[in-house]
DNA sequence: ATGAAAGCGCTAACAG
DNA sequence: CTGTTAGCGCTTTCAT
């Protein structure tokens, strides 16, 4: 029912070789050759068939794309940009939820592995045993994880966690919570790491709560926790556990940012939404998509291990923090 | 690099035939043949080529599905229903953004169909005549959009506009305005015919604004007409907007659900976590993800046009609605 | 029950 | 610049 590059090269006049190269190769065929070849292509409605074509080159002109949970809505303003990278290249994406399962996204990447020529880990939760076993199956590229020998695309945790906690203590805090992430997440220890070294500068009372899922269930959660621990300020994973955290605030009748100040990470479309809007460190989610298919591409064409991307952070100041009352 | 159904063969004392048989179609292998061959396979770990399968047999085991927009919280719920299902049959599935462009989703149909078996096409935003032209190129199930002639996954939107009214009644409601969603969206009619219909049936005046898009940014300017138009109640095209109705009339000073009842379609997560949180109409979207899925399969196997199926919705009475005030 | 051989649609040497 | 030929890894007749 297809049409194929054989009856391309017939109505053409050509063999099939031109026909080939006219579409792969074009400067290798003379102009006007070329030019009746791609017309009598478009006429016959003629697509090559990259499944026969990776066949023979080795490459599937395809990408994988693991996400742990596509209803983070962290993850799709990734998956968006990785989508329109991938695009422009003429690349297709295969989608896979792990459900945040590190078993399933370790079985994920072997199977994907011989369909793609390579794939975008997105804030892996595999440990580093079931990581050493996944290298090597295919070509890794991970967001948001730093792994050793791995390229990888990561964000200025350290730099945002500085601007939240400056920000914190420019308003008279000195004493904040973390309320942690997934331990199994890269980005939380990072986070946390951050926060712990300002805080130390600062000579400001960190304290740490969870680990949490990174869900709005779990600031709820941790709102309650905060407010017993009596600090002033609480940040937040996520902005996910932030709404949480505004929510039971809410609900408790502790005005926020008056009685208590909040800060998220991510800066997910919600965070501008909320009544108060929520104060929180922006992530270059997209932009991170698109590098990872760039660092990608660069891997797979030059076999350069580029490394570590680490793309900047920065602090959205919204109305969810404000001085601290005497 | 990889292993080859060749090496197996060897491996195993075998033909490939055998050893492709043993995993096409183990029945026509001795049981000890087929075991020896399958340990071995494992043992080399061996995993068949897909494309090299698909050249012959006609069939990719690859699904496409194409969204209008993923940063909308409806879609993620709907692709992780395909992608749950089809991981269940080993299909994987390609992802495509539209951006809420016809013109793209048309080009990407058309680019997509030869690597994939079928496309799941969610809220399609093609005209009649752009859909005409794509419904051929693969098989196609639409999702949210009734075609005619096209098996489709629809949602019982005429059922799911009744109880919102009714619902709107029962709390004295009698003046309403309907936000429209994109003038494109198939839901955004069927929706408001359900809502002309109730509301004509219950004597209930129904005011329609928009066509807006279905993005937060919509409902606080609707929110501002709403007002103006001076009714008691707002159903809004979905619940992104329905929460930039919320946050405008909360910085307007208007008390919801006390001043004014409020209420949206969908269901997203972060319905349930506003302050009001949203009464709204509930969407089956992972399920009508995995029924999308199996339609799909259905056509594939059997080739019988299932028609469409239709799914129920149902109210979820949350704090955003109330009786109106005297 | 198993093997040999013929391709699926395409690209990549290798000749001209 | 273009054509011929040999496969890529697999499934599927057709024999045996």
């Amino acid at each position: 029912v297809a049409t194929t590059i054989r009856e391309v090269a017939r109505a053409a006049q050509v063999s099939v070789s031109t026909v080939s190269r006219a579409f792969t190769t074009p400067e290798l065929v003379r102009q006007d050759t070329r030019r009746r070849v791609i017309e009598t292509a478009e006429r016959l409605g003629y697509r090559p068939n990259r499944a026969a074509r990776g066949l023979i080159t080795g490459k599937t002109g395809n990408i994988g794309a693991i996400v742990p949970d596509i209803t983070n809505p962290f993850f799709p303003s990734v998956l968006r940009g990785v989508q329109a990278r991938a695009r422009q290249t003429d690349l297709w994406v295969f989608l896979a939820d792990s459900g945040e399962d590190p078993h399933a996204e370790s079985r994920l990447i072997t199977e994907m592995a011989k369909q793609v020529d390579g794939i975008v880990l997105a804030a892996s939760r595999m440990s580093a045993a079931q990581l050493a076993n996944a290298t090597g199956t295919t070509t890794l590229v991970f967001l948001n994880r730093r792994v050793a020998g791995s390229p990888s695309v990561l964000m200025d945790y350290i730099g945002g966690a500085k601007q939240a906690l400056d920000h914190l203590v420019a308003l008279g805090h000195r004493r904040c919570v973390y309320l942690q992430g997934p331990a199994t997440s890269w980005s939380n220890r990072e986070r946390r790491r951050g926060l712990r070294l300002a805080a130390r500068r600062l000579g400001v009372d960190l304290l740490e709560l969870g680990p949490f899922a990174p869900i709005f269930e779990s600031g709820v959660h941790g709102a309650d926790l905060a407010l017993a621990a009596g600090v002033t300020a609480i940040v937040a994973y996520n902005d996910l556990q932030a709404l949480g955290v505004l929510t039971r605030l809410a609900d408790r009748g502790v005005p926020v940012p008056e009685a208590m100040s909040v800060i998220g990470f991510d800066d997910i479309p919600m965070a501008a939404m909320t009544t108060p809007a929520l104060t929180t460190v922006a992530l270059p989610k997209e932009e991170a998509g698109r590098l990872a298919v760039d660092v990608l591409l660069g891997l797979l064409d030059t076999g350069d291990e580029d490394g570590q991307a680490e793309l900047p952070t920065h602090l959205i100041v919204r109305a969810s923090t404000a001085p601290v009352r005497e």
